[in-house]
DNA sequence: TGTACATCAGTGAACGCGCGTTCACTGATGTAC
DNA sequence: TGTACATCAGTGAACGCGCGTTCACTGATGTAC
């Protein structure tokens, strides 16, 4: 029972951290749109108007969710960058990486992948942000001694799949039954080594 | 002005189709669970509780509306099984089935799609269905050659990662800007032709 | 250090609105004789 | 063919409820002197 002195402002931070933290919760099973701006702001302890303290409506709420859980998807690619430099290990290190953070952080995950074909404003705010990541992981592909010689589409193309495999891996990570996890890594990586199988013979232009 | 006579029951069910079109019209930028029954009744021109005549709920309305864009996808596959039998030709015919099929039925596939990750309760009915469609898939793909000694495991892994590459295509056609539709299908066809070149040199297991 | 005033996160009452659902009803269509 | 009755898709009033938003407020924290 820590009674150090609290600022206003940190104070204030808490309270907004409390409200996205019950959003958050509340999506386990539902999709943004269905969330009340007043079950949000019970669950974080407040009477509804306190709500307007923070945000100026729930779609600004949304949008502090994206950023939220898009810094975790950044911090997930940071991650992977550390790979090792052979497709082997980039596969199985790479998927461990995806393992690992959706694991750690489902809400995050849950919400970009049920968000991102709902429909409501939030899907173009993280399409953007799946593009930026696919393009990154374009640029980090073309140091790849075989991929060298590959046109930027071609790469784009590539990563695309990459992100997509990986994506289709998330969401099957999130729907399994306890026990499923090895299952499901490991047909990820086997989806990922055959596309790598294709590149030798792949013709670019 | 046709003015034949028509009976009680068809009349009931052109009430219902009603029903159905204008919910998925409403679909066009929102997810099924922000649908109130009011709106979708008073769209086909009805009083609320005229509703309950044709569906006992709106969850109940939405299995009718699964239902319904799932013989789409049926439809789908059923044109996509009359493929050629080399893989180019069956590349190329299968991205023009996809693409046909989601112009001419946005509606269904939007639905699809969107509420395939909603977490909803129509979601799992969905994933039902498009675990079905990739089992077929799967069948088909045994006869191919090249696939004759694939383990079962492998075939299906084969099977989702080409439904995810189609899913993609689907999402990226209903997203698209009026003439990007050729870029987005000879991407497509890209992404498969690349996979199908790993095939020769995969070790099934 | 002590006092007087400003700031502002959170309160609580109130509003009008669309919601799902109930109920008794109407009147055209269908059926039995 | 004509009549009497049954069926049932659609009506309209009414209900209680949770919603977003407004407004004037309270009282603890922060600041100026």
């Amino acid at each position: 029972m820590s009674e150090e002195p609290v600022s206003r402002q940190e104070r204030k931070q808490r309270t907004r951290q409390a409200l996205l933290d019950t959003a958050l919760d509340l999506l386990a099973d539902r999709s943004f749109a269905t969330l009340s701006l007043r079950e949000v702001a019970k669950g974080a302890g407040l009477v509804p108007t306190a709500f307007y303290r923070h945000f100026a409506s729930m779609e600004e709420l949304g949008v502090a969710l994206v950023e939220e859980a898009t810094r975790t998807l950044r911090g997930m690619m940071r991650s992977a960058r550390a790979d090792p430099d052979t497709y082997q290990g980039m596969i199985s290190a790479s998927v461990a990486t995806v393992h690992q953070f959706v694991r750690a952080n489902e809400d995050h995950f849950r919400f970009l992948t049920r968000e991102r074909y709902g429909g409501g404003p939030l899907a173009r705010a993280i399409a953007v942000e799946l593009r930026m990541f696919s393009g990154d992981l374009a640029i980090d592909l073309a140091r790849f001694t075989p991929l060298r010689a590959w046109s930027t589409e071609d790469l784009h193309m590539l990563a695309d799949l990459i992100v997509s495999v990986m994506i289709t891996t998330t969401v099957e990570l999130l729907e399994a039954r306890p026990g499923e996890d090895a299952k499901i890594t490991g047909t990820a990586e086997k989806r990922l080594r055959l596309i790598l199988l294709g590149i030798p013979r792949w013709k670019t232009g």
